[in-house]
DNA sequence: TTCAATGCAAATATTTTGCAATTCG
DNA sequence: CGAATTGCAAAATATTTGCATTGAA
């Protein structure tokens, strides 16, 4: 994936070395499509890279975060899922199913939060907006799972 | 606190006895204004029932989110804090300074958070939205804080 | 009196740290 | 070669479970 070389560019770019670990973890977390726990980048990342540790994963998202390539994704199930970062900004629509993830435009929020704040006497310096539902191909799925 | 008497109440009346650590736990929860952890929740109830346990704490508060009485909240610094539960639908504004935090109205929202989703295939079912920022107690004391 | 609820201790799970060996540049 | 990075083992946290005792109804 372009993306993934883009990563090992701006990681290079700050100064960190390119490991077959770093490499390996990167092109896992770039190409999903859905929020990953640092165990499931772990698995996912070992059969390109058999040698890599829990540990390194760890400091290796810790990286990523840093330099705004990855974001963190809060859910029911856990708080500790990290999805590539979407460019300006964007708010995270995701699938209760199947647990793919698409980013959608929310700029024209901005001004009524800030009004929103207002109205409490708060200034408004950061918002968190997620929505949950069914994808396309979970929805007709679901049904048979209840069935 | 009114509210907390009414939690009891609730508690009672879904079948779970009225312990002293219960109420302690109550007590201290129904009357924050900030969201509190596990750890916060049993340091301050430990003040009017020494004896109490955190374990208690942790099974106390998984009834009273069950009854819907509490809510997690999720905060760049962690996910294990709770908060009595607005009415209705609600939405939270949270101060990042001293952690008060208010509800706000969020109905009008709906509509657009359907939409949203229609233009990517999915049907929304949930959504979360929080505002972060500062009450105007902080304000002035956040440009202190700096200098 | 009965069984839900408690608190302790121990088990799990998750994340972080210390450190010697390895490897990128 | 030298410093950054790694993986292991161990430590530190956070949460859950097993179980004998206690106490609410």
């Amino acid at each position: 994936m372009a993306e993934s070389q883009d990563w090992l560019t701006q990681l290079k770019a700050h100064g960190y070395r390119l490991t077959g670990a770093r490499r390996a973890v990167v092109q896992v977390v770039a190409s999903s499509a859905r929020a990953l726990t640092p165990v499931e980048v772990y698995d996912a990342a070992r059969t390109a890279y058999p040698a890599l540790g829990l540990v390194t994963v760890y400091r290796t998202l810790e990286k990523l975060e840093e330099l705004g390539l990855i974001q963190r994704v809060h859910q029911e199930q856990g708080c500790n899922a990290y999805l590539p970062h979407a460019q300006g900004h964007q708010h995270l629509l995701i699938c209760q199913r199947c647990g793919r993830a698409v980013y959608f435009d929310g700029d024209d929020l901005t001004a009524l939060f800030a009004r929103v704040g207002d109205e409490h006497g708060f200034v408004v310096r950061e918002h968190w907006l997620q929505l949950f539902g069914l994808c396309a191909k979970c929805q007709p799925e679901v049904n048979r799972d209840v069935s």
